[in-house]
DNA sequence: AAAGAACTAGACTGTCCAGTACTGTACTGT
DNA sequence: ACAGTACAGTACTGGACAGTCTAGTTCTTT
């Protein structure tokens, strides 16, 4: 059993040997099955990165297979859980301004090139390991779009939207502010991520025309 | 000099054995890339599945990289062509009909399995081929909200429609009717290709929420 | 201190695969 | 009919790589 921080100094440096060597290996073979992809990358290359012998990678990690399940899973949980993280309380007087503040959030966390190489590598992956690409989905846009619903859910209560099915509606919200941005850095690579002013922009257009038809 | 059909047969049968055996190459090679990707093909397999030699497959593409650049690229371009083929004329008396079936037919194209892994092959390979998504984006998505955009600039002409920017509202109408079973159909993979009744709801809806905004 | 576990270093196996070489055969244009 | 070219078949080269093995070292726990 390994005692938990006995003595000073950060946790990471007197965390017991073989949990520093798992971590990281871990972060290692995150950047590197990033950057190169499933079949690209080696665990050679791992091994070298992580300065940890090959035998050791394969103590802790059965196989090639499930160590990048490991990883894709839990940068996933992560990365989900990072983005819905707390929403500010709704400030009824000015809903466009709320609306278009939680857009921006959303857009300037998720638009980020590792979350970006992420999605694009478990979309390329479908074929072999679909339940990654299933995970990401409930975990992403789906949670996104149903915590959306739910906020909506009390913003018709108090009058302020009106729809007939939240879902609906929040979907429309999330991809009428997402897509354009989304589907630009996915296929033009990281270099084509819009600036914060850009994103500040496909927010106000978008809530503009959410509003439209959702709005009192 | 190929002579082109000199007799009867379909021109396939009759055309030089040179051409019909790049053909097969090029039909065996598509199938087996989508499925597999670029690092998970093999070359015996296209040689193989085509019944040429290797031999012959080098002899018409210098290289497994060439071949896939000249597969995706070709691909592309001919399911942009499909696409975007012919547009029935606009009926003012009832745009919001014309719009459904605007977006219905432009549903029922793009979401097919093949298309969508197309589309997943090459979002997975963005960091090793970036210039074959650029080009996927260019006759994909920049290539429909172009046409879309005129298609708007008369119909405020029109004035059945309002807007500043007829690019925004392009990409919003593509985006309010696609992205939904589009990212489904991404992450969940080709059984979740929503029916057709699925799409025309879909077309519905963000018709609906796009005149709201966008109607007079 | 001593035993046991985890680690290093590197060699090794077995397999896969892109691309080439070679020999003989089938087609194509003159 | 006669080159010249494309082709089949198959063996081969060279390199990469997942996963194993071994012998010696360092850490951890009792």
């Amino acid at each position: 059993m390994p005692k938990a921080e006995t003595n000073s100094g950060t946790a990471i440096e007197t965390a017991p040997r073989s949990a520093r060597k798992r971590q990281a290996i871990l972060e290692a073979a995150t950047e590197i099955f990033l950057i190169n992809g499933y079949l690209g990358t080696n665990m050679d290359e791992i091994a070298g990165r992580s300065a940890v012998s090959k035998q050791t990678v394969y103590k802790h990690f059965s196989s090639k297979e499930a160590l990048f399940i490991e990883i894709v899973s839990s940068l996933t949980d992560r990365t989900g859980d990072r983005v819905h993280g707390d929403a500010p309380p709704v400030d009824p007087e000015n809903l466009a301004a709320y609306l278009e503040e939680y857009a921006f959030r959303q857009l300037y966390i998720v638009l980020n090139p590792r979350i970006m190489q992420l999605r694009r590598l478990v979309i390329g992956e479908v074929p072999r390991f679909p339940e990654l690409a299933r995970v990401l989905y409930e975990r992403g846009p789906l949670r996104a779009i149903g915590i959306l619903a739910n906020l909506f859910e009390s913003l018709k209560a108090q009058g302020l939207l009106r729809f007939d099915d939240s879902m609906v509606a929040a979907s429309h919200f999330n991809w009428l502010v997402m897509s354009t941005p989304l589907n630009q850095a996915m296929l033009l690579g990281d270099d084509a991520i819009p600036d914060s002013e850009a994103l500040r922009n496909e927010a106000r257009d978008g809530v503009r025309v959410f509003l439209a038809a959702y709005g009192r």
